[in-house]
DNA sequence: CTCCGGTCTA
DNA sequence: TAGACCGGAG
C-alpha cells in the first residue's frame, strides 16, 4: 500500500509547530524568509553542525547583511571570516555565487531548484532546500538526516542507499502537500531531536 | 584514530 | 563515478 502523504504531512507540520528549533537563520513562525540568509545558512550547514555554524552565521550577516555587501567584500576577507569552518571551497564558491547573484540577477536568488542548481556551491540538496525554505517551492529536499527520518516515517526496511529513489519521491510529495519550507525544516528537526543517527527516541 | 558527508573535479 | 576537501563526533 502507498503511504498517505497528506496524513504524514499533517503529522510533520503539527509536530514542527510545537517543537521547531530556533536559529539565527530561521525566520519567526509568521515572518517571511530572507533568501540570502537561507542560502548562506545552507551553505554553512552543508558539512557543519548547527552549534558550530551559529556564531559564524551571526558574524557574516552582521558584517555583510545582504548579497550585495558580501559580493563587494574582498575574497580574502570572506575566507578569513570563514576560517575554522572547514571545506574552504565552500567559501570560495560562496563568494563567487554572491558576485553572480549581485551583478547578474539584481541581487535576487532564483526561485526554482533547477536554476539554483546552476549556481556555484549549490548542489541537488541545497538547491531543493533553498527553494523550499526561502520560496516555499516543493522539491526533493534530501540529505543524510532526512533520508533517515523519511525511511523511518515510511517504515522502509531496505538500506538507505537502496531506498533513495523512493525517499526522493517522498520528499518531493511531502513538500508538495503545502508549507514546503516548514516541511523541510520539520524533517531536519525531527532528525536532530528525535530520529537521531544513534540512540533514536 | 576512524567514520561521516554535499559538492566539485577529473 | 570515485576521490578530495575539512572538522566534529564516536
Amino acid at each position: 500500500m502507498q503511504p498517505d502523504m497528506p496524513q504524514i504531512s499533517r503529522f510533520l507540520l503539527g509536530w514542527y509547530d510545537r517543537n521547531r528549533r530556533s536559529f539565527p537563520w530561521r525566520a519567526g513562525a509568521a515572518d517571511a524568509a530572507d533568501p540570502y540568509r537561507v542560502w548562506l545558512s545552507e551553505i554553512m550547514l552543508q558539512q557543519t553542525g548547527t552549534a558550530t555554524v551559529a556564531p559564524y552565521f551571526v558574524r557574516f550577516t552582521t558584517r555583510w547583511p545582504d548579497v550585495h555587501a558580501l559580493a563587494a567584500a574582498p575574497a580574502d576577507e570572506v575566507l578569513r571570516e570563514w576560517a575554522g569552518l572547514g571545506y574552504y571551497a565552500r567559501a570560495r564558491n560562496l563568494h563567487k555565487c554572491a558576485a553572480l547573484v549581485s551583478s547578474q540577477m539584481k541581487g535576487e536568488f532564483p526561485r526554482d531548484p533547477d536554476s539554483l542548481r546552476e549556481l556555484p556551491g549549490i548542489g541537488p540538496y541545497t538547491a531543493a532546500a533553498v527553494a523550499a525554505i526561502a520560496f516555499d517551492q516543493p522539491g526533493p529536499v534530501l540529505d543524510g538526516n532526512i533520508e533517515r527520518v523519511l525511511s523511518r516515517v515510511l517504515a522502509l526496511a531496505q538500506p538507505l542507499k537502496q531506498s533513495r529513489p523512493e525517499l526522493r519521491q517522498a520528499s518531493q510529495a511531502l513538500t508538495a502537500c503545502g508549507r514546503a519550507g516548514d516541511t523541510a525544516q520539520a524533517m531536519m528537526d525531527l532528525g536532530a531531536l528525535i530520529c537521531r543517527p544513534r540512540a533514536p527516541d
